[in-house]
DNA sequence: ATGAAAGCGCTAACAG
DNA sequence: CTGTTAGCGCTTTCAT
């Protein structure tokens, strides 16, 4: 066995340097009340000779709180997107807005992956949160769709915010995904697009009901024809996508332009069209949604939906360290606004 | 305030169920000695009925171990990357393989973002450290190479282990750069190429010299002439990448491949490449190093070496997680093997 | 406004 | 082989 550490400084080290009770430092740390100013410079001021930092563990074990947020991703999605190297960059996006949010307040954002599916998903769950016994926890699509992950968060009595889960329980973060689709959409009817075809995603995420929603009320505003075979069913995978997309090249009628919920399924729709010889924006409009790093080197570059989903992570780390702290949240469902990238995949149809 | 919580379950439910002692208990999460067949079964048949877990926090107070390794990375260089958006994934292929490998032993990986040109280091690192009192560090380039790191690390007697940093103290994993460039010219040469530029990487990486050392053996060994003027400075960047690039063809006697050290500049010898009205590979070839998602969806895709990220972070997870269990790690210096990916970029020189 | 005492859930060291 | 005791570093509750 290794020689015993180097002893690291505690909270009472601190006391001692400042020549006051352990409790007294703890109240500094905390911004308690009940320390006079002049204390209170005097134990700052050794924290900071002494290089200081309190023991997450140990506050965890005296008091009730553990300043970490654990974050909850879809297990098999997100190891198939490392593996398959897509490019896609949910989690850093995650990691850039969540971890960097808790850095602000001192805490720590765990990530973690279970998979929704498992019939041990509640197990799993209980069983990261009987070893971390986080403040709060972060959901992200599907999970927050999920009733048994998020009546079990319910019943533990543990905050927990869900991204891109419109009106669950807990507190949620989204854009307003049928807005997005009526936007993109918008964006192809002005071009002059009257047949757009749409690829929808799975429909165990809910946001997927919100995109069609969105495309059918930029059709209905317009004054256009809801044809349903122009709905085409894909689940956000590039399988899905071309399958999608040589369904909807097939019409008699075929589309002149494509929205399709994820960014796999436009790069799909991209290869099927070039495949069948027909030229992108020439011949056919698409038009994606996520904005994930590779649509801007595809060629064309895709026309996209930019999801902000550092934003949305950073605000649900927010309100969760909001409530750990006994502040009141005041707004439990935020939405928060989309961008349209137009780029090179979207024109005016061929007359 | 929120009503307490319901208390969790903790050693002591285990133990009045199974009939045992705490400590009893402990040794069998533990997989101590001494413990009869008989009385471990039930106790770990308690554990299962209880769905008992350990908390990290309590085990990390009693006990010397804490179960969490503690990765660390370049602040500057991973921000820039996620909000720039171009698809690095050094970060995913590190939680691939480091996360994952943490879980099979019942570790926790945490990430931090540290500036190694920071004054603060120091500071910043042993705040960390006193904050989580992980049982191992893992260091990414160029902290790795970075000796005020190494040594407070040492000083401390942290186990750490450093990826991509040849040689240096603690354990050491990475992949043989130099032998990959070496592949990587020898790809080019065998394709018929006798002149080759190479556009280095940031000197602040040891590997960067590592890889300028292999192309040069590549040349040397195939009876090549070394000129100067064919290796150009670069530091990683799409920037510093374009710059070398109009170096590199405004020569008198301008090469007929590049070997660029990064994917970002290899990119930017693309872009500058076909600017410049030459096509690739007819006109010039292109040979990357990293392999990030974007080069298979550049046009051409770019033939590229696989950095190993995942395995080198597995195994740097893996010598510290057994130098914590009081195994002797037997191999400190590990090369893992890396891939030279053979795409469209490059071809044969024009005649 | 400050301090003292108790205890969080676990492991280490020592008894038996 | 198994149980008992004493903390780990902090926060809580209660005194002062």
């Amino acid at each position: 066995m290794s020689p015993p550490r180097p002893r690291a400084v505690t909270i009472k080290h601190v006391a001692a340097e400042a020549g006051v009770s352990l409790q007294t430092v703890s109240r500094v740390i905390n911004d308690g009340p009940n320390v006079r100013d002049e204390i209170k410079n005097r134990v700052r001021a050794a924290i900071d000779k002494l290089g200081y930092v309190p023991s997450l563990a140990a506050r965890r074990m005296g008091g009730t709180r553990s300043y970490l947020l654990l974050a909850l991703n879809d297990r098999d999605r997100t190891i198939d997107g490392w593996r398959s190297g897509d490019g896609t960059d949910w989690v850093d996006q995650m990691l850039l807005g969540g971890m960097l949010k808790c850095a602000e307040h001192g805490y720590r954002m765990i990530f973690e992956l279970v998979d929704t599916h498992d019939a041990r998903v509640e197990r799993a769950i209980s069983g990261a949160l009987a070893q971390l016994h986080p403040d709060g926890v972060i959901l992200t699509p599907p999970h927050g769709d999920n009733p048994v992950i998020t009546e079990l968060l319910a019943k533990l009595k543990i905050p927990f915010a869900s991204i891109g889960s419109e009106g669950g329980p807990g507190f949620t973060v989204g854009m307003d995904d049928a807005e997005a689709a009526k936007v993109a959409t918008d964006h192809l009817i002005s071009l002059g697009h009257r047949r757009i075809g749409f690829i929808s995603g799975s429909e165990e995420y809910a946001l997927s009901g919100a995109r069609l929603e969105g495309y059918r009320r930029a059709l209905r505003s317009a004054g256009l024809a809801e044809d349903p075979a122009l709905v085409a069913g894909g689940d956000f995978t590039f399988a899905s996508g071309t399958a999608a997309t040589r369904d909807l090249l097939a019409l008699a009628k075929r589309p002149t332009a494509i929205l399709a919920s994820s960014d796999q399924m436009s790069l799909a729709a991209l290869q099927v069209a070039q495949s069948s010889g027909l030229q992108v924006p020439r011949d056919l409009s698409i038009v994606s949604f996520d904005d994930t790093p590779i649509v801007k080197f595809s060629t064309p570059a895709l026309t996209a939906i930019r999801q902000p989903i550092a934003p949305m992570t950073a605000c649900a780390a927010q309100m969760l360290i909001c409530a750990a702290n006994g502040e009141p949240v005041t707004d439990t469902c935020r939405t928060l606004p989309f961008e349209l990238i137009v780029r090179a995949s979207s024109a005016a149809p061929p007359r």
